[in-house]
RNA sequence: GGUGGCGUAGUUCAGUUGGUUAGAAUGCCGGCCUGUCACGCCGGAGGUCGCGAGUUCGAGUCUCGUCGUCACCGCCA
């Protein structure tokens, strides 16, 4: 054993004791006749103390020590004359009488300490000395903890554990595979899963009933904040079900999972269509912790001399409370917020609605104060408040007006750390038509049933079909989505069909699928949670690599090890690959 | 594929209109110090201003390119 008790455990009551701790070197603070060691480890930091009474061979060792040397400390448990309330460890210190240096360290490139002095390159560059940090450990422990409260939950409601293969096929709808080429069948390749999605519903057609899983998908996409290469993803799927058994289900498991990690009581989830989502919040994955809602206020502004909005397919507002104080400048860099290629709207107009009741825009030209009475009035605005209009095509103003809502959110501190606003969005639509090749796309995946209201449109209307597919949004993140699936071959080839897949294409993909479905699939349906979202959302985080220990950056590329890597001509053609020039 | 931010000592940053020898803090090294816990005091070392080109009498500073990194748009069923 190299230690009897961790650098967080003892009290005043080890008084007396004689002790092994073993951990890092966090400092070291000389006097000359005496010194004192914070000797770390995950639990905590302990003191070491030594006096003109500590031995000269534990003093010529102690000389030795730098920051994050492994020692082996033995000592007496002692209380402190000067005790230190900060730490847990505060009213007692070990006096040495034994010290053995375990392992050496070079002066590391930045300090382990809370506030780092560390950049983010340098930190993820040496990604293991940043996990000995409180802040980055925590974030770890955290997610031990949510996914240890997940599987008991699914455990103790029946749902069976199983692991499906990362070695898989390719399929060309989605997202871009990771492909892995296989040595043994010169010219083919693997697929990674971007997520087990077949796999889970040939489990249904398996007889398991209830299946989950914790594990990792791999998409070959660009990344963000949000994204990684390789994510985990919290996926599940139940037999004999209808949407709402699933949507149940999962609200329990949210908050079963939030009381039990957070000490969080969430209130029953709100429904909320697809089309009220966007029309309302201009959004599919609407932050409703602030109300702020968009208005469609087209045809009000039509009709009096205004040609931008006379001509505008869609005219939409919202009020931000309490702006009507804005400056000339804060009202132009609102403009050029919305204005950004990112947003891309072509002119922001205001309406101020003065305290006195008075009402002063950019658009007094056009509009009389009556005009600009009743627009407040379209939107509940009180006096104080600040009306903000853009126009435009109506799927690209809703969005933009969706984000202008979101950032006049932040600038008036209404998205709050800590306020958790879940809700379920339901009543997608089951397609997506693509402009570039001219066909439709499955919104969610080709597997998911369409609305039994709505099949008689799959013939006349494709795009007016909804879904039986759900998102859970908290916070407006999409924390997770899934769908009721079909479960009928006959359907399901329709749904390829539509989809632009000859039958012998659907057979080469899917076939195995579809002749699945000839022996007996049940109904059912499931959904998926991006694990690390939830996790990063738990600890009040914006980016979901603070919650992964080795994560890669924008680039996909871990700095760390710094692969990907090219490999040797050897490898290559034992795999009979061949490397095209780069252009 | 696109837009923008950042890149100066080991690290975090400052650096004025383009002008003498590029600074601070912290870390590191040496010395002193018996109650510190952000210990204190004294001294020291440490720089390809990311890289390349251009403008200029003169570039850390301006321009272009490039690399790295971050955020976003496209993309991500």
């Amino acid at each position: 054993m190299y230690r009897t008790h961790t650098c967080g455990e003892l009290r005043a009551d080890h008084v007396g004791e004689e002790v092994t701790l073993a951990g890092w070197v966090q400092k070291i603070r000389d006097f000359g006749a005496m010194s004192f060691v914070d000797l770390r480890d995950r639990y905590g930091i302990t003191q070491l103390v030594t006096n003109e009474n500590t031995s000269a061979k534990v003093t010529e060792t102690l000389q030795q020590l730098g920051r994050e040397f492994v020692i082996q400390a033995t000592g007496t448990v002692r209380e402190r004359s000067s005790k230190n309330k900060n730490i847990a460890t505060g009213e007692i210190e070990i006096e040495l009488s034994g010290l053995k240096i375990l392992s050496p360290s070079a002066v590391p490139p930045f300090t382990i300490q809370d506030d780092t002095d560390g950049g983010d390159d340098l930190r993820m560059k040496y990604r293991y000395l940043d996990l000995r940090r409180n802040a980055v450990r925590k974030n770890l422990e955290l997610r031990a903890q949510v996914a240890h409260s997940v599987r008991n939950f699914l455990t103790e409601n029946g749902f069976i554990e199983t692991e499906t293969p990362v070695l898989i096929k390719s399929t060309p709808e989605g997202a871009r595979d990771f492909v892995v080429p296989s040595r043994m069948n010169p010219g083919e390749f693997y697929a990674l899963p971007q997520s087990p999605q077949i796999f889970k519903q040939l489990l249904m057609v398996a007889g398991f009933d209830k299946y989950f899983q914790i594990v990792k998908c791999f998409r070959d996409e660009d990344l963000r904040a949000d994204r990684q290469p390789e994510f985990t993803q919290i996926d599940c799927e139940m037999s004999f079900v209808e949407q709402e058994d699933v949507l149940n289900t999962f609200e329990k498991l949210a908050k079963y999972t939030f009381k039990n990690v957070l000490d969080v009581d969430l209130d029953d989830f709100p429904r909320m269509p697809y089309s009220t989502a966007m029309e309302k919040y201009g959004s599919d994955k609407p932050d409703i912790r602030f109300e702020m809602l968009l208005h469609d206020i087209t045809t009000t502004v039509q009709n009096k001399g205004f040609s931008i909005f006379d001509s505008a397919e869609y005219v939409g507002a919202i009020a931000a409370k309490g702006c009507a104080e804005y400056s000339r400048k804060q009202i132009d860099e609102l403009t050029n917020w919305v204005k950004r290629p990112q947003i891309g709207a072509k002119g922001l107009v205001y309406v101020k609605y003065n305290e006195d009741g008075s009402f002063k825009s950019s658009v007094d030209k056009f509009y009389s104060a009556d005009d600009l009475k009743g627009w407040a009035e379209q939107l509940n605005a009180n006096p104080g408040d600040l009306i903000l209009v853009l126009s435009g095509d109506k799927a690209h103003t809703v969005t933009a007006l969706g984000e202008l809502r979101l950032e006049m959110g932040n600038r008036l501190e209404l998205r709050k750390k800590g306020t958790f606003k879940p809700l379920w969005v339901i009543d997608f639509p089951l397609l997506e038509w693509n402009e570039e090749s001219k066909r439709f796309f499955a919104m969610h995946h080709p597997f998911t049933s369409p609305n039994p209201e709505d099949i008689v449109l799959l013939d006349s209307d494709p795009g007016k079909v909804r879904a039986n597919a759900y998102d859970l949004v908290i916070n407006g993140v999409e924390i997770g989505g899934g769908s009721v699936r079909i479960f009928n071959s006959e359907l399901q080839a329709k749904m390829f069909d539509i989809l632009g897949f000859t039958p012998e294409q659907a057979m080469a993909q899917f076939g195995f699928l579809m002749n699945a479905f000839k022996y007996g699939a049940p109904p059912h349906a499931g959904i998926a949670f991006g694990f690390d979202r939830l996790v990063s959302m738990f600890a009040g985080l914006d980016s979901i690599r603070d919650v992964i220990a080795f994560p890669k950056n924008n680039a996909g590329r871990d700095v760390m090890n710094d692969s990907p890597a090219p490999i040797a001509n050897e490898q290559l053609d034992e795999l009979f690959l061949q490397l095209k020039k780069l252009d």
